[in-house]
DNA sequence: CGGCATCCCAGAAGATACTG
DNA sequence: CAGTATCTTCTGGGATGCCG
């Protein structure tokens, strides 16, 4: 696949869930979610935008594993999806720097919920994981 | 890979993160949750549990698109982590019912707060992708 | 009915090299 | 610095068949 920025005809990019109810709008809402930011590093990058904006290879280094290609693959669907907004400085060299737009940063709630969550049950799930691979 | 229910010695099963900090408790909470429940499955089918307990193809119809094999492999990696309660009622044909187990039902807020973020801006989403898209 | 085992492939993601 | 292009590797996941 080329990877065009301006996606044409509704190519995926980044599509999780496989390609039900063409763009009929009576699925649940999860599903929309998912679609968007549901793929394996979204919810981190925008996780790690939330305190403030960040430029690329800054963001790249707050997100451990991550590497060049995904990060600009991530970073164009958020755009895409308005979650996500690019500045260019136009100054040599480069700066870019990336930050949540507004309906980003109202994202950012129930993510830092999710997070909380991992972070008050983290016992308990490695204790599952313990009791279940012993068991 | 042999799926072994007993996945001998840390095996990933479904795993999301590449597997830095071996197990290390430093990382940030939000890799926990997503190394669980990160994939393309576990959180619909946590969704589509929490209403009530439902069997094993019931289920499977519930979430549109998924198969019989990533159904069963995401029950098991949600039962491994204690998310998803499995009890085996012994008659015949055998009845299977899958229901969450407390710390599932934790989970299913933080999800829905996603989900209810994905219904008030489903218009948004839709409108930013489309003028992008254009633009 | 509720699985597990096998085969197989598309697409996700890594590595590397090159540019404005 | 912030990408893009290309090539390759890896693995999620579909299809199918068999079993208790």
């Amino acid at each position: 696949m080329t990877i065009s920025t301006k996606a044409e005809e509704g190519a995926p990019l980044l599509s999780t869930t496989p390609g039900f109810e063409p763009d009929g709008d009576g699925g649940c809402p999860i599903r929309e979610v998912l679609d968007r930011v549901g793929d394996t590093w979204s919810i981190l990058v925008i996780f790690n935008l939330q305190e403030h904006p960040l430029r690329f290879n800054a963001l790249r280094r707050c997100i451990e594993g991550i590497s060049q290609r995904m990060l600009t693959v991530t970073l164009r669907s958020l755009e895409r999806d308005g979650l996500v907004a690019r500045r260019v400085k136009p100054v040599s060299p480069p700066e870019v720097e990336y930050s949540l737009t507004e309906l980003g940063a109202s994202l950012a709630g129930p993510i830092d919920a999710l997070g909380s969550w991992g972070a008050r049950h983290r016992a308990a799930l490695r204790a599952a994981r313990a009791a279940f691979d012993a068991g």
